[in-house]
DNA sequence: GTGAAAGCGCTAACAA
DNA sequence: TTGTTAGCGCTTTCAC
């Protein structure tokens, strides 16, 4: 299993020339001569010569590498933001180190420990559920590594992020409930001790009452799971006066309800409209089709690396903490027009 | 951004001794007083230093990194195979470098390329669609980089590869129709040009000819999407004579069909069953819940890796070319039984 | 126009 | 028990 890498040596032995000159002329250096540069090129293409990085790494103390720290792959919405990451990093010429925490702590502190032992020049970092403790995280601010929150933020931390504005998106999608005249709207909330939880039921709550809608907590319900989804539709069907619309915290609930509302012989959405929150791809797949809220993880991930960069280019960047609050669009489909 | 990475010759100047002695007695080495060691570790705690993985790369002509060549991230298959590379990655101490194809062959050749200057130890590859010419994978051999194939793999080249037995699990899913009574199978076929397209329509015909019924043209459809799933649904519902069971490519056919067949008044299983090939999670959140081919994406991960580990650790062990085919099960669910 | 030498952080053979 | 030195691959200053 002996390495075949080509070294610079192993070109300016062959040549018969010095290890720098053929540095310098791989390079394009002006001072070689163009005979010498021609010999050089021809024989690391010949030979398949390609630089290695891990020396430039060590050389120049940049890795031109990114770290990136990541609750779960699996999830639809943080693949795409992975490959909004991937794509800019790539165009910039960074290589990319993904990290999966799985949601727990201690996971996410030996992804912080690999990333700085690789000395990746900045990270991007979505903080699992679990996490609450934050040494490893100022670990990182201690090196001066450059990090970038995305998706989820640490109030207490100090660093640039970006994040889904999930309390406007919900006042919309709940507005565009109302708009279709429906008055009495259910929502299926999300955990409370979770900011998106929190957030989108605020904006649910704050369009009900610009609209001079009553906030009635019998429709709130807290279901974030398919099965909690179906318990609660028919909890909200067995009420004496059901609602006409559901805003539901997520695409999977907004599916249980969808389901459980036909199987009890409703029509979607003319008896009543149903909203979902997107984090998969069902919502094109449903019947009627489901309107949604679009997350753009793809755009999260782009915009979180876009900040990134801009710090490690210009090392003389240094502008305080700044917030990018991307919009998250809804999504009109047949469940609810 | 000046870093703030310690060395090991901070703590050596720190302490008044050199660094050879700092590096071994971070490595307990048996010849350093308990005094140093004592010392040492202290100090090194105390500045959270972490040994520069670049510097040893360097050194030791290992990177203990493992490189990942992956068509696309988002779906759910190979986010689930990423996660078991990282896993069984991650618990042998080694980093994992992911690269996405977005199916081109140029980004492909362009991933190799950035992995190999990165010099990764081994390399697992699920070749892109568009890859119909392989001097860069020839590159990989030529430096006697361990790679591994999985999901797709191509003939010519002899490599490790770990497959599913696509035609095994095609075969599974149409006898299970067969043995639910279904006589009148469809078949929503993938391209023909590509092996799981080609590998799922045999095992179908080959379970319906091992029961000794007919394979009928007209009743395999060329039909991977959920629009055209809709539209086979159709034909197959205006036949004089309409199929009893539908064995879809992929789940995506599967629920285009169930929805067409739902809105035509045809009952599911009753009237048709329908079976699916998983490539999403769609399968428990439609109604009925879709009974289809599990593709166990994340064993096909963690499989991959630890074929490659063992020649990775193991130098010396050589053997040819293996093949892991691993099996895909039928999980039966609502929509046949 | 080219080469020699030093150094990025770390380790290991060799000296002391 | 510890230090010195050389070297992994590359770049860059300084010499020639």
């Amino acid at each position: 299993m002996s390495s075949n890498q080509i070294t610079i040596k192993d070109i300016a032995r062959i040549l018969g020339i010095s290890a720098s000159t053929v540095s310098r002329a791989l390079k394009n250096h002006p001072d070689i001569s163009e005979a010498t540069k021609k010999a050089v090129n021809e024989l690391a293409k010949k030979l398949n010569y390609e630089p290695n990085a891990v020396a430039l790494s060590l050389k120049h103390s940049r890795s031109n590498t990114i770290g990136v720290i990541i609750p779960e792959i699996v999830h639809y919405f943080f693949s795409s933001v992975i490959s909004g990451i991937e794509d800019v990093a790539y165009d910039a010429g960074f290589t990319v180190i993904i990290c999966q925490s799985n949601e727990r702590y201690d996971r996410e502190v030996a992804n912080v420990k690999a990333l700085l032992s690789h000395r990746v020049d900045g990270v991007l970092v979505a903080i699992s559920k679990e996490t609450h403790q934050y040494d490893h995280i100022f670990a990182i601010q201690d090196r001066n590594v450059p990090m970038v929150f995305f998706d989820r933020v640490i109030p207490e931390i100090e660093t640039d992020h970006v994040i889904i504005d999930d309390q406007k998106a919900s006042y919309e999608a709940t507005k565009h409930l109302i708009d279709g005249g429906r008055k009495r709207i259910a929502h299926f909330a999300g955990p409370k001790n979770l900011s998106i939880g929190i957030e989108r039921r605020v904006g649910y709550e704050q369009a009900l009452k610009d609209a001079n809608l009553p906030v009635i907590p019998e429709l709130i319900i807290e279901a974030d799971s398919f099965e909690k989804a179906i318990k609660a539709t028919n909890k909200l069907l067995d009420m004496e006066n059901p609602p006409d619309g559901i805003f539901a915290v997520n695409d999977l609930t907004a599916i249980g309800a969808m389901q459980t509302l036909q199987k009890r012989g409703i029509k979607i959405p003319k008896q009543i409209a149903v909203v979902g929150f997107s984090d998969g791809r069902f919502s094109g797949i449903t019947d009627p089709t489901l309107t949604s809220v679009d997350q753009h993880g793809y755009e999260m991930g782009s915009v979180a690396t876009k900040m990134l960069l801009r710090r490690l280019l210009n090392p003389n960047y240094d502008a305080p903490a700044q917030s990018h609050v991307l919009d998250a669009n809804l999504i009109v489909r047949g469940s609810s027009i």
